[in-house]
DNA sequence: CGTGTAAGGAATTCTGACACG
DNA sequence: CGTGTAAGGAATTCTGACACG
């Protein structure tokens, strides 16, 4: 039953009215963070938003954020830093990595 | 982000016409199935059913079965067993840890 | 800026039934 | 037995707008 992968945690299949019960958030409310550009649903085919368990994680941070008084804007930002660091994380891997293999002189 | 648990696999978030797109079964097939007592969905508030991963799983062996020409009768035998074996396998963990126990002289 | 609401339309879901076999 | 379908109603979701501030 176990995956042990958590595939299912970025695979968009939860409706807004889920998400709502979830997140204890409007509909509206979710949509302006989608506008204000803070989450990133899916659409279906005839074009109903779906949600991430990831999504909804990310919206009860955002909410928590809201009740303290930050802007959208500046989650922007906080978000936009938490990927670079993500992306800074991978790039030293990788050049930790070259390192390695020059000492050892191999190649990839 | 990653959890390490599978506890998004058994939350029961998706309505039946995303579960359709997921299995590629028909909602009166999915339907069906629960009214054999191969599935069993939860209900939101105004009665519209909701699955989890593990159930869109759960039918796509389903679908599987069905097509090797296997009867809902004999499935729902089959999850009976499944259930059943699950339930060996604990309580004789639970023998061997007491026998263990008792070895040892220990107390739980 | 962030969110509530009324508006109207389009798509979703539900149940019970008729149908075929 | 397993599944398709038409039927009618109720709830969902969508967009763009008015509103307050």
């Amino acid at each position: 039953m176990a995956t042990g992968s958590d595939a299912y945690l970025y695979k968009k299949v939860i409706s807004i009215g889920t998400v709502c019960e979830l997140t204890g958030l409007s509909e509206r409310q979710i949509r302006y963070y989608e506008k204000r550009k803070l989450i990133f649903p899916e659409r279906s085919e005839r074009g109903n938003r779906k949600y991430s368990f990831s999504d909804v994680e990310t919206l009860m941070d955002i909410a928590n954020k809201m009740e303290d008084g930050m802007q959208t804007s500046e989650l922007r930002k906080e978000m936009q830093n938490k990927q670079n660091k993500r992306y800074d994380s991978k790039l030293k891997e990788t050049m930790i990595r070259g390192q390695l293999n020059a000492y050892f002189n191999k190649r990839e």
